[in-house]
DNA sequence: TTTTGAAGTCTCTCC
DNA sequence: GACTTCAAAA
């Protein structure tokens, strides 16, 4: 309690919960970073150090100090991160904390442009584009420039808005980012500029922004619009960031804008950790903190409280190998435990078996299956184990992945949302135009021509003249828009009984297109649970490009974190996170690290920090297992499939078990030793089943 | 001009 | 194995 009297008296709260003791609770070096007084600082934290802990203790202790929690800004990776981050603060100070802005760089974006926009010429009532919603207007302008005509090879629309992100995030021009990514396509730079221009000038005509764009117009708010600016970053006294080392140079832009006045930043990071470069991170923000801050107070956290040892040793010893990092050795206080397993499966289903027969044993000995997770380097990946976890009745939840709002009757239905909301959102006119029969390209593109001459007035979609095959489906379009414009009012569950309308209207228009329409429909009824939590449209429509449900147990039904479930989760959506036990399957070389991905030495390193991530997240129990005979239906495989991961060389495996699953010689494949003549031939039986009528 | 059928093209990570 | 793109038919 001695350290308690070091810090000024505290402000009376409404509701103390109790008294922190800083020191005690923290060990030195979390100590010293928690109560960091002011100015930048930087903490290098090794996976498990009780990184969360000390920025949560850190928020704590601003808010002990007397500063207003609502002046905190907390940017994190996820919501998830941010929620649980205030979550676990609320436990230390109360509910004061609750006053913290806490998110992800593109919500706090939404957020303040939302706030500020129209005082810097930006629409109050944008839309946000998805990835895909801005890929497909990529390919509008393409199309209007005529590029991309049969002759010449140009680059997909996918391609153009990578590059086109890539750009605005980094800031490298396009003509290095074709060169060293795309070298066949350096002779059309200058298309490139036309179409990124025609594209800028399409999302400004449309009220459009896209993600980037989110980024990008706090940066340019805070640098060259000095009113504006002060507003804007007079908001907040203290800025912490999470996950540092997976910013890239347009945040670190933004951050520097925000706390220009203050500089009270405080980064938490780790090298080794870095996953997120495809998406323009750079490690060098991390490296360049303290040049760019002068004065920053460096903290290393590297006391590992989460893995024992064995773990520990493996883990170090595999990003041991990293060509490039902060040298730190990981250390734990905590003994005993078992070497980590090394399992060799015979081919998937042998993997799968073992996983789950594994974690039922484990669930046994009493670890719940909340406490146990299963990671793997891509989404389907875990499409066996699915299927097997499902048969077997063992809940779980998959984390990570889009798919369910990248599905594209979700995106058709939210597409009629998105022209109410938004009738200029030409991307949301071309999907639902083209949705109705009778109503092709050419139609759709004449449509929105004269919408937009109309100035995307609500009844210029009505003033078109359709062709005679499409005016029945334009009536009908029509009549339905018009009665959802009119249906106005704010009130709870709106946007799920506007679904409803649409449904009427769609869910025939799925039935005409899907063979298998049982799941697609299901997933338009999540759709509108998730819809019914939202107070309105624009809110849901906001919220659904920002905060894609992440878990099926997002999706409204109720599964609590009372709920025992296991985890599936990509090793990316992994980050941050912690369980007892671990399983991390296709260790194999071509799917970890990924074929796609051994471009370049960067991207196998990039690969072998993502598994280190996901090796990381183990407790008490870690298994990573490899199929040996990984059958492959893609063709042209040009890396060897059926080998164990590059990244677990012969020193690394010293530091696991091995596991090998033999194959069980099943008796049932054998024939009968007993078998004699034949005693009926089913052969004929079937085929005279299918014998022609007259025959 | 729209629709339909068939060949062809990739497969990731996420706000 | 799912989705896009191309070519021919309605």
């Amino acid at each position: 309690m001695n350290d308690a009297r070091a810090y000024p008296p505290r402000e009376r709260r409404v509701e103390p919960k109790r008294t922190v003791d800083f020191a005690a609770e923290l060990n030195a070096a979390q100590h010293a970073a928690a109560t960091h007084r002011d100015g930048p600082l930087l903490i290098v934290a090794g996976a498990g150090t009780g990184k969360t802990r000390t920025l949560v203790y850190r928020v704590a202790h601003l808010i002990e100090r007397g500063v207003p929690p609502q002046r905190i800004l907390l940017l994190t990776f996820t919501r998830r991160a941010a929620q649980e981050m205030l979550a676990r603060a609320e436990k230390l100070v109360g509910q004061t904390s609750r006053g913290v802005h806490g998110g992800t760089f593109h919500g706090t974006a939404h957020r303040l442009l939302r706030r500020f926009g129209p005082e810097t010429g930006l629409p109050g009532d944008f839309t946000i584009l998805d990835q895909s919603d801005a890929e497909d207007l990529m390919q509008l302008s393409r199309a209007a420039l005529g590029l991309g005509d049969k002759t010449k090879r140009f680059p997909k629309k996918e391609t153009l808005h990578h590059v086109y992100s890539r750009h605005v995030n980094t800031d490298i021009p396009v003509g290095a980012i074709l060169r060293e990514e795309y070298p066949r396509f350096i002779a059309f730079e200058d298309d490139f500029a036309r179409v990124f221009a025609d594209y800028t000038a399409r999302k400004q005509g449309r009220d459009l922004l896209d993600y980037d764009d989110l980024l990008l117009y706090w940066a340019l708010m805070l640098e060259s619009a000095p009113g504006i600016a002060d507003k804007v970053a007079g908001l907040y006294d203290h800025i912490l960031v999470d996950e540092y080392q997976d910013t890239n140079v347009l945040q670190a832009r933004i951050l520097k804008g925000m706390c220009r006045m203050h500089r009270n930043i405080t980064v938490v990071g780790d090298d080794a950790q870095s996953i997120y470069a495809f998406r323009g991170a750079t490690i060098r923000n991390i490296l360049d903190f303290p040049r760019e801050y002068h004065g920053a107070a460096t903290v290393t956290l590297e006391e590992n409280y989460r893995s024992t040892q064995p773990i520990l040793d493996a883990t170090n010893l595999l990003i041991s190998r990293a060509e490039e990092r902060f040298s730190k050795e990981l250390f734990t206080r905590r003994t005993g435990g078992e070497k980590p397993w090394l399992v060799t499966a015979q081919d998937e289903s042998q993997q799968t078996r073992f996983v789950v027969d594994r974690i039922l044993e484990l669930h046994e000995e009493g670890i719940p299956l909340r406490e146990m997770a299963v990671l793997f380097r891509a989404g389907y990946m875990s499409a066996d184990l699915e299927i097997e976890l499902t048969a077997r009745n063992i809940p779980f939840d998959k984390w990570g992945g889009l798919k369910f709002l990248e599905a594209a009757h979700v995106k058709d239905v939210l597409a009629f949302l998105r022209v109410l909301e938004n009738p200029r959102d030409e991307v949301s006119w071309y999907r639902l135009l083209l949705l109705m029969p009778g109503i092709g390209e050419v139609t759709a593109r004449n449509a929105v021509q004269s919408m937009a001459d109309l100035a995307w007035s609500h009844e210029a979609f009505g003033r078109f003249q359709p062709p005679p095959r499409a005016r029945e489906a334009h009536a009908a379009l029509v009549r339905l828009l018009g009665d959802l414009r009119g249906n106005a009012g704010g009130d709870e569950g709106r946007v799920a009984r506007e679904i409803t309308r649409v449904r009427a209207m769609y869910d025939d228009i799925l039935r005409e297109r899907y063979d298998r329409v049982e799941p697609r429909l299901s997933d338009l009824d999540q759709l509108q649970t998730i819809a019914g939590g939202y107070p309105d449209r624009s809110t849901f429509l906001s919220a659904i490009a920002l905060e894609p449900p992440s878990a099926t147990s997002d999706l409204g039904f109720g599964a609590d974190a009372e709920d025992d479930t296991l985890i599936l989760s990509t090793a990316h959506s992994s980050k941050g996170r912690e369980w007892d036990a671990v399983f991390v399957i296709w260790a194999v070389d071509g799917y970890f690290p990924m074929a796609r991905a051994l471009g370049s030495d960067d991207e196998i390193e990039e690969e072998r920090r993502l598994m280190y991530v996901a090796m990381t997240r183990a407790r008490n129990h870690l298994a990573v297992s490899y199929p040996l005979n990984a059958y492959d239906t893609r063709r042209g495989a040009d890396y060897s499939i059926d080998q164990v991961s590059r990244f677990l060389d012969r020193g690394v495996r010293k530091a696991f078990q091995k596991v090998v699953l033999e194959t069980v010689a099943d008796p049932s494949l054998t024939p009968d030793a007993d078998a004699t003549a034949p005693e009926v031939d089913l052969r004929a039986l079937l085929k005279n089943r299918f014998a022609p009528p007259n025959a």
